[in-house]
DNA sequence: GTCTATATTATGATAGAC
DNA sequence: GTCTATCATAATATAGAC
């Protein structure tokens, strides 16, 4: 770093500022295009930094994707498991609803974390292995295992753990991932807080077959 | 075309082969790797032929995505308006099932189809509008139709039409594109034909609240 | 209809001034 | 820490032989 005694170069950002314009950068155009699709000089264009800023700051575009897609993760963790730390002691059906209206939620503010997963979930990626490995697993477990002991209380149907995992995360975040197509088909936006909330309601009904109050 | 009296050059595929052929490698990889970064070179790879032959059959890679996509609509439209065809005056809630199984069935052997979807629904793309006007409006019109009249029946939850759309959209195919990742994560391949039926019971149990028989 | 060769542009990463 | 200039490679598309 080493900062001058005033560090009086209020012109540009300081280096933290810098990195996390490029971080955000890169998350969008990474959503949008894809791991190979998205090119460094236009993230340090939306970022407005030059292109060997990237270089500096993350050495590779490769390291540069762990980075942004850490971040998100990072964002992800910490919402489920305040929620989950809130809620200790509390039935296991109530803070199933509560994390799954929080997990849809926050689909709806970040739909680049379904779509990276998406993009990069195919035979020859190395990225995938690391995805899976760094940031799926914990979560996967955590979702399964609650799902379990749904079925086992009857509060959902008698489905295997797995394929609800899978059938949460395709009916959460996809309205939010096709959030344009949406638009321009259905006439509205997926994105807005009323919609949010009526697709929450919807996936919450159908898993627990009951009408359910908002949280 | 201008082929030979004995059409004796069987060294090389006809004009149609290679076409398909070329057709087939585009759709897996720009499935795979999104349009901005699947490479004219490599889909030629793939399919056997040189890079210019890409251009004299198809002129653009655009056109060439287009094409691609236009077949795989046209396999899946094939099969689900046979299925309603053939189901005639039979009622609207076994018609349903049969069709979503179908689609699920489909989304299975192609889950090109939902990548490509997700892929080119960003705000920027000209390519989601050519797909939305082209090929998908149709389909939502008669999906949408469809669940509206189960919601009448009560059949289905009271959920909007275009929700359940979207339910459908994402619960549907999702577990069939991140394959890769549910390989690795949930230690299974989802595209086994035992997983493919349990995942699509799973659905219809999920959306009509009995236990479906095998169709 | 298919190829080799190539024109033109864009890419990721580096060198080096400040 | 940020920039301009540049290298080496890969991209789409074209020209022209066969």
């Amino acid at each position: 770093m080493t900062p001058t005694l005033t560090d009086a170069r209020a012109t540009r950002p300081s280096a933290d500022a810098t990195r996390e314009g490029i971080v955000a950068a890169a998350l969008d155009l990474f959503a949008d295009r894809s791991y190979e699709g998205a090119s460094t000089r236009e993230i340090a264009a939306r970022a407005g930094v030059s292109q060997p800023s990237l270089t500096y700051h993350f050495r590779t575009k490769d390291d540069l994707w762990r980075v942004a897609v850490s971040g998100l993760f990072a964002k992800l963790n910490e919402t489920l498991l305040a929620r989950i730390e809130g809620l200790r002691g509390v039935d296991v059906v109530t803070t199933a609803k509560l994390v799954i209206r929080d997990f849809i939620e926050f689909s709806a503010a970040n739909p680049q974390l379904h779509r990276i997963i998406t993009q990069e979930s195919k035979a020859e990626s190395r990225r995938i292995d690391w995805l899976v490995d760094e940031h799926i697993r914990p979560l996967y477990e955590l979702t399964t295992g609650l799902f379990a002991r749904l079925v086992a209380e009857g509060a959902v149907p008698d489905i295997p753990p797995p394929f609800l995992y899978y059938l949460l995360t395709g009916a959460g975040p996809t309205i939010f991932v096709l959030a344009p197509e949406c638009r321009r088909l259905a006439g509205f936006d997926p994105l807005n807080p009323e919609a949010v909330q009526t697709h929450a309601d919807a996936v919450i009904q159908l898993l627990f077959r009951t009408p359910v109050a908002r949280g």
